[in-house]
RNA sequence: GUGGUUGUAGCUCAGCUGGUUAGAGCGCUGGAUUGUGGUUCCAGAGGUCGCCGGUUCGAAACCGGUCUUCCACCCCA
């Protein structure tokens, strides 16, 4: 062998146990959005450079895989820019292609493109992959798959109610349980920035919330202190270092804080809006936790914040996020168009579901029947019943070659096969067949007239 | 992007402070078993020790670089 082949960093092949697993999550996933209501849209694994970059921060940009341009376009390039050796000027004048970061942004150029042809409230969902220049870790890769839903034209609290009830219906069905839906709303974030005098650093101060049951509320306070907030504000923001208990405690001691932040108020009604209705109606097997350090996607969501947590002893970062961004389209030249949507992390929720044992044993098993090739007349016999077989949606093969029958059987055996089918010269003569039941070792006949006898009850 | 970590047979991993021909289990191939897998027994194949360079009489081991793995930070699904 000349030299061994590899992968990109991050990426990963996926083998046929693989996709078995993936989609099975796929396929529930899809399910549920479509019985919710959603359309599905595919966009193209790149986009112009300009739909992307600065939709993600600088954190974003510089994660944003760029695809070079075709052609000679190093000559294309000035001398001044080229010689400044400056990547961020440079990279503008080779490339202007660049691979998918996120599902939102395209999508929200899509419904910018085909506003005339869309009736609003338009919910799609999406499953498509998508790339990230960053260090892999467990659970991180540079390219993963998203499963995303989104409702866009439509702005009552309904569709924050529908989402959640989604995630829940989500994991239900794939019977992972003690999934924690975590909830915030912007406004609260907003709300506190300005009860404490940080509203002009609500980012840095979100971010460093954030990281309080990672931390600590020592940590945080360091990390605020470090990026300028004040020893004063930090101290305001006391009570929120002890939020606890149940939300309907939190929200009463929020109502308290947020007194004198008209937005802030406006988030804690929402809030209780959410998780009103919420106890009302009920979830399955997930937990809907009011969660005010959560602060995702501060780019552009505006209203909720949804971040879903894996069960409790699963090491894992967040398997799903969203939340509202009230202007998302507005980038593209679409005022005043609200949106929101969820994400499903498909390769997290695999991690975690391969880590409790969560998929079921039947993905294992490819093949239901496999006919043991005796050659001659007899293999053309098996391919016929093979194919009575396969008609009625049973996987079914015939070993491609009159192979040792020790190999063949170690085959089936390897493969998982449950049923394994003898058609031999005794078989022959008396047109039936063998039947091997490989859990039990057990074998029966029967007639070849006849073998709806044996698959019948398969 | 910053700091650390890992790489030895198809897989999981041993391999001592540098010393002849680099090992094990599992898997694979053949046989015991010419119509029976999964259990058992016997035999066998399979390695430029991630890659490039350096130190040394001698390197899987030490040093430098590079790629990869995993982890922390940043950020995120």
């Amino acid at each position: 062998m000349a030299q061994k082949p590899s992968i990109p960093k991050g990426t990963r092949d996926f083998s046929p146990e693989d996709i078995a697993k993936r989609d099975y999550i796929i396929d529930i996933v899809k399910k549920h959005f479509k019985v919710f209501g959603f359309q599905p849209i595919e966009t193209p694994a790149f986009e112009n450079s300009d739909t992307l970059m600065g939709k993600y921060g600088d954190e974003g940009d510089r994660l944003i895989f760029k695809i070079l341009n075709s052609g000679d376009f190093i000559s294309k390039v000035d001398d001044v820019t080229y010689s400044s050796k400056d990547s961020k000027s440079l990279t503008p004048k080779i490339s202007d292609k660049a691979l998918r970061y996120d599902l939102t942004v395209p999508f929200a150029r899509y419904v910018v493109m085909h506003q005339n042809e869309i009736d609003f409230p338009f919910k799609r969902y999406q499953i498509q992959p998508v790339w990230r220049a960053d260090r892999p870790q467990k659970g991180r890769f540079r390219e993963f798959y998203q499963c995303d839903a989104d409702v866009v034209g439509a702005n009552s609290l309904l569709q924050e109610i529908e989402l959640i009830q989604l995630y829940d219906a989500v994991f239900t069905d794939l019977k992972l349980e003690g999934v924690t839906i975590k909830l915030n709303n912007r406004k609260i974030l907003a709300g506190i920035a300005e009860v404490i005098d940080a509203k002009n650093n609500l980012v840095n101060f979100t971010v460093a919330l954030d990281k309080l049951d990672k931390i600590g509320a020592d940590g945080v306070q360091k990390e605020m202190l470090a990026k300028g907030i004040s020893e004063q504000s930090i101290k305001k923001a006391d009570p929120l270092f002890a939020l606890s208990g149940s939300n309907t405690d939190q929200l009463a001691v929020l109502k308290k804080f947020l007194a004198d932040s008209e937005q802030g108020m406006s988030g804690v009604e929402d809030l209780e809006y959410i998780t009103n209705s919420i106890d009302d109606l009920g979830l399955q097997s997930t937990q809907l936790a009011l969660d005010v350090t959560l602060a995702r996607g501060l780019n552009y969501y505006t209203g909720a914040i949804f971040e879903v947590a894996a069960p409790e002893g699963v090491q894992m970062g967040s398997i799903g996020g969203g939340g509202r961004y009230d202007d998302l389209t507005g980038i593209f030249g679409l005022k005043d168009v609200s949106g929101i949507g969820i994400s499903f992390g498909l390769d997290r929720i695999y991690l975690v579901l391969e880590e409790l044992g969560l998929f079921p044993e039947i993905l294992h098993k490819s093949l239901e029947v496999l006919c043991i090739n005796f050659g001659g007349k007899e293999s053309m016999a098996s391919l016929k019943l093979a194919n009575q077989l396969r008609k009625h949606g049973i996987r079914a093969d015939v070993y491609p070659s009159n192979a040792k029958m020790q190999k063949q059987m170690k085959y089936a055996n390897n493969r998982n096969v449950p049923y394994v089918i003898l058609i031999g010269e005794k078989e022959m003569m008396n047109n039936s067949f063998v039947v091997k039941n490989m859990a039990s070792g057990e074998q029966n006949t029967f007639s070849l007239e006849n073998p709806a006898v044996f698959f019948k009850n398969l």
